[in-house]
DNA sequence: GAGCAAAACGGACTAGCGTCCGCTTGATGT
DNA sequence: ACATCAAGCGGACGCTAGTCCGTTTTGCTC
């Protein structure tokens, strides 16, 4: 991969990125974005995205690394958004609210992105855990973990937290089992809630 | 993929299996094992495995699919053994036990198969849902969730309580993190015990 | 043990991913 | 305006996964 400087920064490139790079920047994601929209993102090569956005396919891969770093670019502004939501705004995805709300509702927030973004996120792989964007979840959760059972493994406890969330099941528990993101929330927010219950302690009875 | 009749089932083929078709099998499974235990599953690549196995290409993927069925093959016989001990084992991961704890010695069953067969698991991919050794697992967690909480969503919980045991999940955890197993395995333990508590009713509380 | 159909074989072939490197372009200093 | 040169470009290239189809092997029947 990058065997260059570290070059895939989550969205927009350093401080200053020369003019034609923006540009191309910005016409390689119009083009996948159109073209995922169109045909489905598993039917589009990386090729034809380069053709697309009239760039060179060395320009993509400079910018984007992989196919798994343009989903990324692309899934940026949600990310953003939905981060923005979770440490500015209201309650109780927002602070204020007490943390075993504020994670149910993390949770429905992360469900109803993977309604809307799923196909991107299963792109994106495995490479999601190696992430920002995955980190930045992992912290607030762990956070919340923490204020709500200060005894727990906050940390290894927020990884499993997040295990429900990952792309591959999701589509699986849509497509292969067919149930309505209702039922998924409600059997998440099952999990989670006795999670949080059963945390208090260290380890467990057996 | 196989456009012909099914054809990649687990194991061995169907009942009648020709010679040269069984002596190749065994051949491409001996190459494989052989190699991916020399230099790593990931810096394999079928042609090798043609080319080791002394057998072209076109056999090795009638037989198993793709790389993911290959992965499979090789782990068959460690499912068929640990399914073995689920259904006719000692308790407490065979049948006698309580449910909870039948639960418990399941999620350490699996993260020791994790521990010793995760490059294998990893490299089946997203595969693994559709696989009937999920399936198997799957039905079995789901008999004892509904076993100790007989009104919970058992089918979903059930892939819920399956998701920590994600390979890819599993790699991050121990490779990134560079956790211990024992210290995963307890995690876990305090999770799905956790869950179990909490899934008497149906909805949550909020 | 010869003939035959079905099953299996094997390697040439296609297509996609990601890399490499000589050429171009844009920013900066004079 | 011009020179300079790092940053960026782009498409040819190599490698791997997976497919296709003419040829070979096998098990069966007589």
């Amino acid at each position: 991969m990058g065997t260059r400087f570290t070059p895939i920064n989550p969205s927009a490139a350093a401080a200053t990125e020369r003019a034609d790079a923006a540009r191309n920047r910005r016409k390689v994601l119009d083009a996948a974005e159109r073209l995922f929209a169109e045909r489905g993102v598993e039917q589009v090569s990386m090729d034809e995205i380069a053709d697309a956005a009239r760039v060179g396919k060395g320009t993509l891969y400079r910018r984007f690394g992989d196919r798994s770093g343009l989903a990324m670019a692309i899934l940026d502004a949600n990310d953003r958004e939905l981060q923005h939501a979770i440490l500015r705004g209201d309650p109780p995805l927002g602070p204020g609210a007490p943390p075993r709300e504020r994670l149910m509702a993390f949770m429905d927030a992360m469900i109803d992105h993977l309604e809307r973004r799923g196909a991107l996120l299963a792109a994106v792989g495995s490479a999601r855990y190696r992430t920002s964007v995955y980190a930045a979840y992992h912290l607030h959760v762990a956070i919340l973990l923490r204020e709500a059972s200060p005894d727990c493994d906050a940390p290894v406890l927020a990884d499993l937290v997040l295990a429900p969330l990952a792309p591959d099941l999701y589509r699986h528990l849509t497509r292969n089992r067919e149930l309505p993101p209702t039922q998924i929330a409600a059997a998440v927010r099952t999990a989670v809630c006795g999670i949080l219950t059963g945390a208090g302690g260290a380890g467990t009875a057996t």
